[in-house]
DNA sequence: CAGCATCCGAGGAGATACTG
DNA sequence: CAGTATCTCCTCGGATGCTG
């Protein structure tokens, strides 16, 4: 029963999850790291309306959310990569149900 | 392969499906919806923080979104509840799981 | 009880220019 | 290549007051 702990959005689970994949951008970049790491961009070519600004935004929320790692490969010229932590990977079942949920109810609302 | 339509937050299913559920309380209104239908002053109950401009806004959305259904049951007094539709309690699974992940991993990445 | 109307501040997000 | 710095717009969300 989380009923108790589900009165603010700081004490509930849900909305702390939710918190992480918030924005515009972090559920799709969290997508496209399930696979294999990525480099900057590699991303920015998987996600082409994204502006730097906001990807490397994202990125580094992810980050410090302990999400993704960011490795620098070489510093010039610059190869940095990015790719999912042991806690990053076990939110692919949450991506991967969140994508079945959105492929199965296409906008249904909206008919 | 999702690749090809996870290029911008419209054509990707996970972005659709958390686009549902963004905002600051939506998770957490749809989580005190999973058992029963609340009535609006309970939900505010269950939400001590929330406003009433933001509880009818998010229910609304919902509503729009196919997600949850409102149902006057006395004009006056007034006596409306909330309730899931079909289409709402799919994702009971998804919110289960969230609220799974948020307890599992509490706040790892700000330790 | 269950809302609606209005105002307002904070920050999410885009565009653009510059850098090691 | 992989960023940083600024400027700006606009939406989200809170506060308050009023209504059937």
């Amino acid at each position: 029963m989380l009923d108790d702990t589900c009165k603010t959005p700081d004490n509930c689970p849900v909305s702390r999850t939710l918190s992480i994949i918030n924005g515009r951008w972090k559920g799709m970049i969290l997508y496209h790291l399930q696979e294999e790491p990525r480099r900057f961009g590699a991303l920015r070519r998987l996600l082409p309306d994204i502006t730097q600004r906001m990807l490397t935004q994202s990125l580094r929320e992810l980050e410090a959310d302990g999400i993704v790692i960011r490795t620098i490969h070489a510093p010039m010229p610059p190869h940095v990569d990015y790719r999912l932590t042991d806690l990053g990977r076990t939110l692919i079942p949450l991506l991967d149900a969140m994508a079945e949920w959105g492929t199965a109810h296409p906008a249904e609302g909206a008919a």
